[in-house]
DNA sequence: ATTCGCGTCAACTATCCGGTTGACCTCCCG
DNA sequence: CGGGAGGTCAACCGGATAGTTGACGCGAAT
């Protein structure tokens, strides 16, 4: 067994313990157990339980996350299968809210290349707008955020989402209903011809 | 000082204490002496550490949260003030992240007292349909739980709100276009004229 | 065959921390 | 006065856990 498999091993191990349990809650010799090796081995290849948890941390975060934007026109059907993706990456989610607990919102691990993520996404976003196909009132990267936080939020809190709509988000039911309903809001992107209240539409910020 | 008093601080120091780093990394050495008394007394009044994680959930828990829907017409505004009150909740949603990371979706303190604020906002909501400002396709619990995503959000994964949008949501920079962005969606929830999709518009679910 | 990289194994230390014990203090009430 | 309720104080126990140590195993390359 070659000295990579270990490694990837352990860190494989790694992070699904740190997911689970966050940093304090993580057990050194679990794992080991996990990874099918001995706690000497961590200590060796990684220095210590917090060198541990940022390799990890760094690892995680420098894989792609669903892109909230596609280049379809139809918005509804890229974010319902994005959102499915989502649904395999429950570590990645629970990594963040564990980062989100620990640090607040300040510096954050691999933040150049999270942040380069982004900038596809927002991207995306402005196509459309040139396309017309969203207004271009919306500020494009508090667009993305405003898609990935539906996207996010029934993986994040999902007690609180079975407590409002009375699904699980892990039942079929829930998933069809959430999909209509943000479905219905992507649809009312596009620019509106002025009904109600006559609001500038100046972009907010850069 | 009246036993009250006591139990009192000793619940607003452990209601501190666990919203910061938990039940596993929360020490009751530390909230003793955050509450100015010693750890005996914790241990007196609510048995062990457990007893007393679960009556602060149960408490904080039972506080009214924001009401995403009000009555007024002006959905953008009423919106912008609860997000203002939730900012002043960090314990609550924080111990909202706890209690998603330790228990999943399953049964949660206090289910039936939270159950019933959400009716509440599920009805504002049916209101505001039937008066014809919102469209009546969408299922008012998951439009309930959208607004909830979106007023949330920002406080639960800060980090991630300042990766995409490059502000903190700490910064009335990010206020500003947030409310702007979330405002654009919420001017959109009427009825539409059927424009470029011809969808049905049946309710999902109940 | 010797050596070296990779890994094993068991035992050990030091510390932290939840929870306990028992003595004592102080005020109020009868 | 006596006694009990509410609270203090310091020391302690026991188990869990991060991190260490040193001896050993084993397969492959020189």
């Amino acid at each position: 067994m070659s000295e990579l498999d270990t490694r990837i091993r352990i860190l494989e191990a790694a992070t699904t313990e740190f997911a689970a349990v966050g940093l304090a809650g993580a057990r050194v010799d679990r794992i080991a157990q996990l990874a099918g090796c001995n706690k000497q081995l961590i200590y060796h290849y990684f220095g210590d339980k917090n060198g541990l948890f940022e390799t990890v941390m760094t690892e995680v975060m420098s894989d792609r996350p669903p892109e909230v934007f596609g280049n379809r026109a139809d918005f509804a059907d890229h974010f319902a299968r994005k959102c499915d993706e989502l649904d395999k990456k429950r570590t990645w989610t629970r990594l963040l809210m564990w980062e989100a607990l620990a640090g607040g919102d300040g510096p954050v691990v691999a933040e150049e290349r999270r942040r380069a993520f982004v900038g596809h996404a927002a991207k995306a976003c402005e196509r459309a707008q040139a396309e017309g196909q969203i207004d271009s009132g919306f500020s494009p990267r508090y667009l993305v955020f405003a898609l990935f936080s539906l996207m996010a939020m029934p993986f994040v809190l999902p007690q609180v989402a079975r407590l409002i709509t009375g699904a699980s988000p892990s039942e079929p039911a829930f998933r069809k209903a959430w999909m209509d309903t943000v479905g219905r809001l992507l649809r009312r992107l596009g620019p509106m011809e002025a009904t109600e209240s006559a609001e500038d539409s100046s972009q907010p910020d850069g």
